[in-house]
RNA sequence: GCCCCAGUAGCUCAGUGGACAGAGCACCGGACUUCUAAUCCGAUGGUCGCAGGUUCGAAUCCUGCCUGGGGUGCCA
């Protein structure tokens, strides 16, 4: 259980107990939360809670004709009942009616010790309890390279699947090929055309082709494959071969590129497997027997606004061609997510041009007999790619970046994660090259792994010297920046924990940086090695705390898939 | 038209019911024979888009409006 939830269970049972012996009367209490304030003379923790049922109290109390309260007298009655606990060195009650908490220095100073002796479980949260979640992410069209905006959308997926990971989770992260449909014929018969223009036969690409110079790049692939060997087929043979072997360059190309950004993909999931296995027929049949399927202009349409009262849209699952519509691969897909390999929740991460698909993918699960609480769809919007403050338009022509691998080799994929990660999901992100190349203090990426490398090299430096981390005296640990570091450090659980509770991974670049900078303060106040033997109890209690902040820092770049450099 | 998102310091952004609204950058003034100065300390800087409402308490919740972006039935 975290530390918050410890102390808020402290004061219900105080309040609870209260009530018992009648120093406050018996009425239904709210659930308790503590705050951190931002004010340290108002302690580490505090509690609103007397200001939350002080009606509630004198409303029962003028039930009885027994006077009123105020919420500070409710306050310290509840404080009178508090138990025993080694967290806390002192509680007081101030007006308006907050209970602030003050943390014991010395079970404080202890932590440092427990971190060092349980490494970064000391941090895991159970919460997911051996739940099976699937992360699906990325997913976009086969058909060329990753834009750049596929990178924002990796670095919150991964990151949502390393935080639940971590705890308690388990986790299956997936990238669902649409590799049927219009697009991909275009694409193959695009590639086809080039494989031919490479031996000089003078056909031309489709109108609505791929014209990038990329294709060229896959057909001298398959040139250096299957050399001439291709040419005799019929353009109605070559198509689906060369949209097969155009999807497995492809496909090879984007596992490199998203490992390039220590994305790894567990499942590449194929949309027309779910024609060949008869999933698309039974959900069909499911749809149809419900009744959800009728006929309107030569297309078949399923009933969703049977299942979304606010909204009397329908939509198109088989197009007026015959032909199944993306809605129709959605509902066969999200039937095999969910019922054939029964996924206990899904998180589908989607750009925000995606809203109007999320809004409706509800229905369909309702159709199915599916809990649409089962699926969370994750919205995030667009990057803007800058240089310099302009924007880099996203133009082949312009000869300026675009692809994701691109921009990654020029800025590295530390700091396009932690820059990507720093905006709530919701936020539009004008990511300028410049800025994130720059290795300076405007770049915050450094900052933070230049306090893991400081740290690092405290304790090289310090084994060199025949001292290592002990716990022996951690009472030792009493400056204001070494108190203020560990409260810091255990703030942690409740980072990811809020992180995970609205999956949003920007809370952690955030945090990154206040324990970076917690850190640093205190690597400026307090020396941790000495040249004098008599200060040796204190270095070894201080590197214990040293020790902690490795471990702590590292784990957190672990979360956001980033490197925790020993030296830089 | 309708739906979704955003509007907080000069700039980039955190903060989704608690106390006097925060950080980074920029700007100004200090600190270096450093366990890595990619540093630290201090100062300046805000009618939280606007107007109502709910509440002991609102940047946060509700209603309306303004501005910007996105979406809006056979593309995905």
């Amino acid at each position: 259980m975290m530390l918050p939830d410890q102390i808020a269970d402290l004061i219900t049972t105080a309040t609870r107990k209260a009530q018992k012996k009648g120093d406050l009367p018996r009425f239904q209490l709210p659930s308790v939360s503590v705050n951190r304030p931002k004010r340290p003379e108002q302690g580490d923790w505090s509690c609103a809670l007397p200001l939350q049922i002080v009606r509630d109290v004198n409303e029962a109390l003028k039930a009885r004709d027994a006077g009123k309260l105020s919420p500070v007298q409710i306050g310290e009655i509840i404080v009178r009942r508090l138990p025993d606990n080694p967290y806390l060195e002192r509680v007081e009650v101030v007006k308006p009616g907050f209970i602030n908490m003050f943390l014991s220095p010395e079970w404080l100073a202890a932590q440092a010790g427990e971190i060092v002796a349980r490494g970064a479980d000391y941090y895991r949260l159970d919460k997911g309890q051996g739940k099976r979640v699937q992360v699906e992410f990325v997913s976009a069209n086969p058909t060329g390279p990753l834009h750049f905006g596929g990178a924002r959308n990796a670095a919150i997926g991964d990151t949502i699947a390393r935080l639940l990971e971590n705890n308690g989770y388990r986790v299956q992260r997936e990238y669902y090929i649409n590799d049927r449909g219009t697009q991909m014929d275009i694409f193959g018969e695009t590639l086809w055309r080039r494989y031919q223009q490479l031996h000089g036969i003078e056909v031309s690409i489709p109108e609505q082709g791929y014209p990038g110079a990329y294709m060229i790049e896959y057909a001298r692939k398959v040139q250096a494959q299957y050399g001439d060997s291709l040419l005799s087929l019929s353009d109605e043979e070559a198509i689906p071969k060369f949209r097969k072997l155009g999807l497995e360059i492809v496909t090879a190309e984007l596992a490199d590129d998203l490992a390039q950004m220590q994305v790894h993909f567990d499942n590449w999931f194929s949309e027309s497997s779910l024609y060949e296995d008869g999933t698309f027929d039974h959900v069909a049949a499911i749809l149809r027997e419900n009744g959800d399927l009728y006929v309107k202009d030569d297309a078949v349409w399923f009933r969703a606004s049977k299942y979304l009262p606010k909204s009397d849209r329908d939509e198109v699952f088989i197009r007026s061609n015959g032909e199944p519509g993306y809605y129709a691969s959605d509902v066969a897909y999200h039937y095999n997510k969910f019922v054939t390999r029964g996924f206990d929740w899904v998180i589908n991460v989607w750009a925000v041009d995606h809203q109007n698909q999320a809004a409706r993918m509800p229905a369909m699960l309702k159709a199915l007999g599916i809990d649409p609480d089962r699926l969370t769809i994750v919205l995030y919007d667009l990057v803007t790619l800058k240089r310099g403050g302009k924007e880099v338009k996203i133009s082949k022509r312009s000869g300026e970046l675009i692809t994701m691998r691109e921009v990654l080799d020029e800025v590295g994929s530390d700091a396009a994660r932690f820059l990507l990660l720093s905006h709530s999901n919701e936020a539009r992100i004008d990511f300028d090259i410049e800025l994130a190349v720059a290795q300076n203090s405007e770049n915050p990426v450094y900052y933070v792994q230049y306090a893991h490398a400081r740290v690092s090299s405290i304790l090289r430096k310090a084994a060199a010297q025949g001292l290592e981390p002990d716990d022996a005296e951690l009472n030792l640990l009493t400056h204001p920046t070494e108190l203020a570091l560990l409260h810091k450090m255990l703030q942690l659980p409740e980072v990811v924990n809020d992180a995970i509770d609205r999956l949003a991974p920007h809370h952690l670049p955030h945090y990154a940086l206040e324990l970076a900078k917690t850190f640093t303060k205190f690597y400026d106040a307090c020396r941790v090695l000495s040249d004098d033997p008599a200060d040796a109890a204190l270095s070894r209690a201080r590197l214990t705390l040293v020790k902690a902040t490795q471990i702590t820092l590292a784990y957190l770049l672990h979360l956001m898939g980033m490197n925790a450099p020993e030296s830089m």
